[in-house]
DNA sequence: CGAGCTTTGTTCAAAGCTGTACGAAGCACA
DNA sequence: TGTGCTTCGTACAGCTTTGAACAAAGCTCG
């Protein structure tokens, strides 16, 4: 009997279908993914992002903010590619504290080879399924959601009013 | 550019959004969490999962299977609980090889005095900025796709349709 | 019954992730 | 120029998660 009262039923219903949906398809899309490229989903994303970088390299805040990652976290799975050759570092030209990663030529043939994979595996299950209003409808809802929380997380500060 | 093509850049665009903005959900959700009740989002659901099941008891395999966590990772999330005292773990009476996690009093309390913070942060962070129509159409897809996950997931078999 | 096959849950080692503490730069302003 | 504040990324310790290997029951059919 409910503690999920508070979230009117209909909401609940949503919030319970999102969260589960969610979480099946992601393992999903790593399963897949592990199956046909030895890459992880992190590993892919990370490609993706440096392959469309100008000069394929990135910062690692910049990296780790568009990944959602904690910087340690990104530490480690960029050093965990570049010990299987996917990506290198460099030291930052212009901010020497900084350090940036840098696709290789085996990083990108890699994600060449298991993008097709990937996507296919994207549309059978997920985007396939859907009719154009639903896409768009899942545009709008989450990119404003993208924007606010990029926003909250910006501005330091707790602000889920709980009080 | 784009190892992105295959994926129509409307839905290209679509599938980014939902990655991106889903992971800043769950991060900040967790964080909210933790910051007023010493509870992760996988101990949350587990006590919710646990509250609304008759007799506050589930078998483990049952478990695993709602939460969509490998059964080793429920072993270990469940004996983590357990040490914590809100949850015990009984053997199963009608089957030998089972084991059943049991709700305790204190998992119960513990919930509940989560569970308001938890879903005004829910309430905050997504619901209170999607309209009906928009609640519908995420129930509706995600429902679908939770189904259809499932339903594959039973039925072995491997099939994104890449050959 | 009982020889094999399946299902249940745990264990263990290896890999991944988090948070804290840091060292090294940059930056601001007197 | 130098003193303190901030930002960048890394290091390390500890916890979490994964996958493979297992033991213990159940189940099926001869």
């Amino acid at each position: 009997m409910g503690v999920t009262e508070s979230l009117d039923s209909t909401r609940a219903a949503a919030w319970r279908a999102y969260i589960e949906a969610s979480q099946r398809l992601f393992t999903q899309l790593e399963d897949d993914l592990r199956a046909d490229s030895d890459l992880t989903f992190a590993d892919y994303h990370v490609l993706v992002l440096l392959s469309e970088a100008p000069g394929q390299r990135l910062r690692m805040g910049e990296l780790a903010g568009r990944l959602v990652f904690s910087p340690s976290r990104l530490t480690y799975q960029i050093s965990s590619m570049q010990r299987r050759g996917l990506v290198s570092k460099e030291a930052c030209p212009d901010d020497r504290r900084g350090s940036e990663a840098v696709l290789t030529a085996a990083g990108l043939l890699t994600l060449s080879e298991a993008a097709p994979h990937h996507l296919a595996s994207v549309r059978t299950h997920l985007m396939d399924d859907l009719d154009d209003a639903e896409v768009a409808c899942l545009t709008r809802v989450f990119d404003r959601l993208g924007r606010r929380l990029r926003a909250a997380g910006t501005t330091s500060s707790n602000t889920h009013a709980t009080r």
